[in-house]
DNA sequence: CGTGGCTCCTGGCGGC
DNA sequence: TGCCGCCAGGAGCCAC
């Protein structure tokens, strides 16, 4: 579920609630969610030390603790964070949940076990070795068209390829072709160097805004189609019935009038 | 390079 | 109501 602007507005809520706390407990419920570590030494590394501060890369997040390791997180499909500053108890889902000094808690929520929780000594070497592109709020124009303008698969993909640009999924490059006009399966090089340049300000755009929408708690304009992104969906701009197409497995959903395939 | 299929999980929904 | 299959906003791996 969470792609770039959810991931983003985790990070500020980790902010606001839970750094600089002694961590006095780990509460591992699901270990194998737990990506390169046993569960004695994610104890031993956590406990007792604090967050310092967070940092995001795609849909990574980074947790900086007293002793130089990273926390990271993944959330996967169904993963998010809270926190509890009373003494509420955990629910099911509550995966692996840390216990600070106060009593109050922050806990890694996920149904589908999808997420994943690594260690690092190294933010920089771990993003290499994940073979994460740059992120999709911090790249430039140039960058943008020289990664884009020769790719063969479908924009969809591309735009999806965490190799390639890191923080977009299903849901937003859908929502970013939607408001280039362009088909999900149209290939970046048979589009112009201007379209490109728009894409990536549409891009920008369309990030920023639900990141936005996602500190308000509001849901997406109307002008949107993830709003409509369901079974006989209209596109809020022709009123056509939204299409569907599977592209690397996913589902895309896209206006058969505003989006023409060029070909 | 690129795609499609399968896998890890669990719950919600539509159809019969 | 009960059950079943399909679908879900991620991503790694493998075969072609």
């Amino acid at each position: 579920m969470p792609e770039l602007p959810e991931v983003e507005s985790f990070k500020r809520y980790i902010e606001k609630t839970s750094l600089h706390k002694k961590i006095e407990r780990v509460e591992i419920n699901s270990p194998q969610q737990l990506q390169n570590i046993e569960v004695g030494y994610l104890k031993e590394k956590i406990e007792k030390q604090t967050f310092q501060y967070a940092e995001r890369s795609g849909k990574y997040l980074f947790l900086h603790l007293d002793n130089n390791f990273w926390l990271v997180l993944h959330f996967g499909m169904t993963g998010r964070p809270k926190y509890f500053s009373d003494n509420k108890e955990l629910a099911y889902y509550d995966r692996i949940n840390f216990h600070f000094e106060d009593r109050s808690k922050l806990t890694f929520e996920d149904p589908r076990k999808f997420g994943k929780i690594y260690l690092t000594s190294n933010m920089e070497d771990f993003i290499k070795e994940k073979r994460l592109g740059p992120d999709a709020l911090h790249i430039g124009l140039e960058e943008f068209k020289l990664l884009f303008s020769k790719k063969r698969g479908s924009s969809k993909s591309a735009l999806m390829n965490q190799h390639v640009i890191a923080g977009i999924g299903n849901i937003y490059s859908d929502e970013i072709l939607y408001h280039a006009g362009v088909h999900p399966k149209t290939p970046f090089y048979m589009l112009s160097e201007n379209k490109i340049s728009e894409i990536f300000n549409i891009m920008k755009n369309v990030l920023n805004v639900a990141l936005d929408m996602q500190l308000q708690n509001k849901g997406l304009p109307n002008s949107y189609i993830i709003p409509h992104r369901k079974k006989k969906g209209k596109c809020p701009n022709s009123d056509t019935e939204l299409k569907t197409v599977k592209i690397s497995g996913r589902t895309s959903y896209y206006c058969p009038d505003c989006q023409k395939e060029v070909f």
